[in-house]
DNA sequence: GTGGTCACG
DNA sequence: ACGTACGTGACCACT
């Protein structure tokens, strides 16, 4: 049987699985549908194919001579996007790590590659299969070339295949014809012009009838419809020309070497690592892991079976330097501990019948006084756990932790995920399998029953990974300037944070319950109403239903607004709510149905036996710095609202406490002035008390003590959309005003505060020199979305650039205060305790007779956080309950 | 799992 | 002309 060569015309197919393919981006922040694309496309053709040979070939930037004769007559190409450009090279690095070939040439175009390769391979008697998504190179097509056109059908992808009579076929004429074909209808997708008011069925007619347009023109004059004829007369030029456009060069100069394109084993373990790292996980299942490097890591992971043996490895660790470790658990059971001590020591000690839980982390809690450098995972979380095994860590000692998942999000905020396997990807340059790799979808406890060898493996890596990669962190956090950031912000504050957690804060879970009754009630009211009201029940939580009632059955006119169908946002329904009684009632349902399962139903279910709620707080979420809170997030509590914030009655202090809350007054715009060095605002700050006032004198000069109330209202949105990163969409969305006037309060705003405008100005240009926005501090926040070629996104970029140096300042200074506030409250001795940290406020449980000494501390630690050239103010209050105290 | 909606700073 | 304010998390409906 004779030999089989494919031959991928990339540029065409990458092109059409990035505008197939939904927008995909990795952590990274690089974009991947394209590459996802074309690899889905090239794996099914391979398995279909199974070719003997492979090549994928190139466009190359320089403008090829074909290209040249179109731009001297309309002008250049349009460029390929960003989101497109940047995956090439990616591309390219995936093919050649499959040890799959590529070719392209200065000057040649994919097309003339892929005729000149496919007619040499028929010429050597092999059968050829050609990729491609561009129907121009059907002219190639004969009994060996088979054009294969891949198309999407309902989310599958298939192809159509042409050899000769496919041609015939479907077009009626030959494949050589179909030069002619393209040369009279023109292809904008491939940039040839065409004739004219000639499309394809007319083209086919004349081709049909003439066999080429040479013909055709002789025989002009009988050309049947008059369009027609006049057409092709008028721009019989311009159909010569089109036709050397469309013609591919089946000769070019070009040293093929078939040797280079035999296709061996693609699925390489750099190709794993590649795919991984684009993380497109569906696609690692066709490779075959194990590389054997890590063979020999794993080969010294050692499982502990006796006790003799974990005692004599846990005095070890104790006179280490430094270690890594890694408890691990399913749920509240202690499975096992791993323990790096060097790069050649990595024990796995299960909690078998030789040893108990206690006992282990016990020993562990000892070893900490000794060590002085220990890597972890998720410390907080690691700490909850020695807790709830009676192992506390001594003040002394918390200096000596480090915690890789901190690090790794300083380094990149960005990602969603910093577990051990990114990190080994990433800083200690192993690529090791994944949980789901090693057991599926098997469960911890039974793996480590069953399979005892992947667990070791498992096990070790996720000490070992810590202990490899903490110094590549450590290093990176000095080359980018947040090692300081790192050691005396961020992991003084997971101490700080695991005790705000496991404090908790109390809620009277009494109080809670007859507030969702009393919700019940009023909800089952406006039920009854609505459904009398509509003439039918139905679901009024879903948008859909809603919608359809609204809008529909009831002719109210919203109109659409989102992807699904009709908007039924507040936004909407507030503006029918006057004129409709019906509407106003689903709004007052929305906003009843929200309090009661969020947070009075929501909340219940959190109440500890203890009367009390542990939130989460996430150190490694947002992208400016900020704290995010999860189970449940206690950052949202309703205050705007009056019957919302009724809610805050059940957060309560123990008994001979009282709540302490402590905000900061406008937190950002201080940072904005003291950043921005701009004397006017910086000086406002220094004499004035009501900012938004003196802005609004200040901007549309008026004697401060006759600015308006809607004056003041305008220059608060200001200073609001300033901190966001203004835009006058976005201003005039808010003040409901014309785009125009709120353009006019910026640029005002500017001319009043011209440092500001500097200032933003240079965090744009900063962002964009150096990839990320920057706070006082030194954190980064990359910024790939400068670079895209979409308006949009681009957008969106310059206002993130403005808004994250300001807001990640803001959440720094909240941040060291904590620290400050936390260490001086243990320090002194005092019982009183952080509970809570809501962007700009802190709550905090005080022991009524320690009231005086923590506020005191409160606005000394808040208030000194940092050196600014405006004052930090703060708004401090005490009360019987959250609602009182804020 | 995603999108719509809405709670907060 | 493009179509947006910045940063989060929870709940619900629906696929």
């Amino acid at each position: 049987m004779s030999e089989k060569i494919l031959l991928v015309d990339g540029h065409s197919i990458i092109n059409r699985a990035f505008y197939g393919v939904t927008d995909l981006t990795n952590s990274e922040g690089l974009h991947t549908n394209a590459i996802y694309g074309f690899l889905n496309t090239l794996f099914k053709v391979l398995e279909e194919e199974k070719p003997d040979y492979l090549t994928v070939a190139f466009d190359v930037k320089a403008p090829t001579f074909r290209h040249q004769m179109y731009d001297a007559y309309k002008g250049t190409r349009k460029p390929m996007p960003a989101e497109l450009h940047e995956q090439v090279p990616v591309l390219k690095d995936v093919l050649h790590a499959m040890g799959i070939a590529t070719m392209e040439k200065a000057g040649l175009e994919a097309d003339d590659l892929l005729g000149t390769v496919a007619k040499r391979s028929e010429a050597l008697g092999m059968e050829v299969t050609v990729l491609s998504g561009d129907r121009d190179l059907l002219q190639l097509a004969t009994e060996h070339i088979r054009i294969r056109l891949p198309k999407t059908k309902g989310g599958v992808t298939e192809t159509e295949n042409y050899n000769t009579q496919d041609v015939i076929d479907r077009y009626q004429v030959t494949p050589l014809q179909i030069i002619e074909l393209k040369a009279l209808m023109g292809d904008s997708a491939d940039n040839i012009p065409g004739v004219p008011g000639i499309g394809e069925k007319t083209a086919t007619n004349l081709i049909v009838q003439y066999g080429n347009i040479e013909n055709a023109y002789a025989h002009v004059e009988e050309i049947k419809p008059n369009r027609a004829k006049n057409a092709l007369q008028e721009h019989y030029d311009m159909a010569v020309m089109s036709k050397a456009l469309a013609t591919i060069n089946i000769d070019c100069d070009y040293d093929y070497d078939w040797d280079m394109a035999k296709l061996g084993n693609i699925y390489t373990q750099e190709a794993y690592a590649l795919i991984k790292r684009l993380e497109f996980k569906n696609m690692l299942s066709r490779f075959q892991v194990d590389a054997p490097a890590n063979d020999k890591i794993e080969k010294t992971f050692r499982m502990i079976e006796d006790f003799g043996e974990a005692d004599q490895v846990l005095n070890k660790a104790a006179a280490a330097l430094r270690l890594a470790f890694a408890i691990h658990r399913e749920g509240d059971e202690i499975l096992s501990l791993s323990l790096t001590l060097s790069e050649k020591e990595t024990y796995v000690i299960p909690v078998a019948g030789f040893v108990t839980a206690d006992w282990l982390l016990g020993r562990l809690g000892e070893i900490f006084a000794k060590v002085p450098e220990i890597a972890t995972l998720k410390l907080k979380e690691e700490l909850k756990c020695l807790a709830a095994h009676g192992v506390n860590v001594d003040k002394e000692q918390q200096g000596a932790f480090l915690d890789a998942e901190i690090a790794a999000y300083l380094l990149n905020p960005l990602k969603d995920s910093y577990a051990y396997e990114e990190l080994a990807r990433e800083y200690a340059g192993l690529t090791i399998p994944s949980y789901a790799e090693l057991f599926g979808k098997d469960k911890l406890t039974k793996v480590l029953e069953e399979k005892t060898g992947a667990f070791r493996i498992y096990g070790g890596y996720s000490s070992y990974v810590l202990y490899q990669s903490m110094p590549v962190l450590l290093a990176h956090l000095q080359e980018t300037g947040m090692e300081d950031l790192y050691r005396t912000m961020e992991m003084p504050l997971v101490w700080t944070l695991f005790g705000m957690e496991q404090e908790g804060v109390r809620v009277d879970a009494q109080a809670l319950k007859s507030y969702g009754d009393e919700l019940a009630v009023r909800i089952g009211e406006l039920e009854t109403r609505i459904y009398k009201e509509a003439g039918e029940t139905f679901n009024i939580n879903s948008p859909k239903q809603l919608g359809v009632i609204l809008f529909d059955k009831m002719g109210l006119k919203g109109g659409k607004k989102t992807k699904t169908g009709y908007s039924t946002s507040a936004e909407v329904l507030e503006k029918l709510a006057p004129e409709c009684p019906f509407v106003a009632d689903i709004l007052e349902y929305r906003q009843l149905t929200k309090l009661k399962s969020t947070y009075a139903d929501g909340l219940t279910a959190y109440i500890g036996p203890d009367e009390r709620i542990h939130t989460t707080f996430q150190q490694t979420i947002t992208a400016t710095g900020r704290l995010s809170s999860v189970e449940p997030n206690l950052q949202n509590i309703p205050i705007r609202m009056e019957l919302g914030r009724q809610i805050r009655k059940v957060f309560i202090p123990k008994d001979g406490c009282v709540l302490v809350d402590a905000d900061y007054s406008q937190i950002e715009l201080r940072v904005l002035a003291h950043m921005s060095g701009d004397e006017n605002l910086i000086h406002a700050y220094r004499e004035a008390q009501d900012i938004h006032r003196l802005t609004a004198s200040q901007v549309f000069h008026i004697p401060f003590d006759e600015v308006t109330d809607l004056q003041r209202r305008n220059a608060k949105a200001v200073n609001f959309g300033i901190v966001y990163g203004i835009s006058s969409f976005g201003l005039s969305q808010d003040l409901s005003i014309s785009r125009k006037e709120a353009q006019e309060y910026i640029q005002k705003y500017f001319e009043t505060y011209p440092k500001i405008k500097e200032f933003l100005d240079s965090c744009v240009t900063e962002a964009k020199e150096k990839g990320y926005a920057r706070t006082m501090f030194g954190r980064r926040r990359p910024m790939p979305e400068l670079k895209s070629s979409n308006f949009m996104q681009r957008s969106f970029g310059e206002r993130v650039a403005m808004n994250a140096p300001i807001q990640g300042t803001a959440a720094d200074i909240i941040k060291i205060a904590m620290i400050r506030v936390d260490q001086r409250l243990k320090a002194e001795g005092l019982k009183s305790r952080l509970l809570l940290q809501v962007h700009d406020e802190l709550l905090l449980e005080a022991s009524t007779e320690e009231l005086d000494a923590v506020e005191q501390i409160l606005s000394e630690e808040m208030e000194g956080a940092a050196e600014l050239s405006v004052p930090l103010e703060i708004d401090m209050k005490q009360g019987e309950n959250w609602y009182e105290a804020h």
